[in-house]
DNA sequence: GTCTATAGTAAGATAGAC
DNA sequence: GTCTATCTTACTATAGAC
């Protein structure tokens, strides 16, 4: 029977994750991500090769994940639309905490010069997103072209709720966009 | 008559501000900072004692001053409530390069565990164009309780436009942002 | 005002003991 | 699997020539 490690994996990468969010991905330095782990420098090169880029990309793997199982699945599910969209509401205020933790796709995106090893992982969650909840619309009978738009919009308005909460040091703006979403996604068409 | 220096300071702040906003404050190294600008760091700390951190403070000075001469001004006019918003997209479009320029308050901003040397400039940025915004949707005719609703939502929008153009590595999201904004601020009450 | 040269420090990364 | 110790590199910052 193996000795259990000190920090299980889901501990571990829920630890990488909160640095990455709070400070973004160069000020979170091996020192850094060792104090906030429990973990030696050492410890983290040999759970993670590829240092920090491979663990922001564990860390992104993860995120992608809990959105599929989180947010997509009950977005694409049979039940009533405006219960599926309550579903993802909730979860999002306990995953950003109200708006007080940035979000990852914001805190490790780049500008487009740059070459990002995460660009494709951030845009394809973002796609992802964007595309269940255009999906949820349609099931609520808004046209296609207006679900799209809608959808595009909902994900738009927490991003920039997470970083008006993050500039103003206050939740209520991600709390007024939380409260938004049922009217702007579901509203029905004039 | 004094030599001129090789780079004439609002252009030097120029190029800082493009560096700070495409990679961030931490990645913006005094290396890179050294090649965006022509300068080279000794060049850089004899203009800049206080090194990156004056820097930015000195690049989120001027945005503010930026701000207030081409949006927040507008907004505070005398002119129809719909061209001084009209006013402020051009200007937002210009500045962001229709969304492939992040924002400078978005990539200084650190969450509030993080004591930052930018949070108070930063949030007294967001706070006087949300103000200014309220004031535009209220000499439109819009309610005080809607209107400072509305301001902020409108600041979000272009926050989030900004991030989800960066994510999706398209500027459509920003572009989606600015034509909805004279709805969003300034249509009329149910 | 700009530069080259160089401290001094902290970063990313690895070797090898336990 | 975790650690201490160490290597190499890159960073911030300063000194001093021009």
């Amino acid at each position: 029977m193996p000795r259990p490690a000190l920090v299980n994996s889901d501990d571990l990468l829920a630890r990488l994750s909160f640095t990455f969010r709070d400070v973004g991905f160069e000020a979170a330095s091996m020192s850094v991500l060792s104090e906030r782990t429990g973990l030696k420098r050492a410890s983290l090169y040999h759970r993670f090769p590829g240092g920090k880029q491979e663990m922001a990309e564990k860390v992104l793997s993860r995120a992608h994940e809990w959105m599929s199982e989180n947010v997509i699945a009950s977005l694409r599910s049979s039940r009533d639309p405006e219960e599926r969209l309550t579903t993802m509401m909730r979860a999002l205020e306990d995953f950003y905490e109200n708006g007080a933790r940035a979000c990852l796709l914001n805190m490790l995106a780049t500008d487009a010069e740059t070459k990002s090893p995460f660009a494709d992982a951030i845009r394809q969650t973002l796609e992802e997103w964007i595309g269940a909840l255009a999906f949820c619309a349609r099931s609520a009978g808004i046209s296609e072209a207006a679900s799209k738009q809608r959808a595009l919009r909902i994900v738009t308005m927490i991003q920039g709720g997470l970083v008006v909460s993050r500039g103003l040091r206050t939740n209520a703006p991600f709390g007024a966009v939380i409260e938004d979403l049922p009217r702007v996604l579901l509203e029905r068409e004039a």
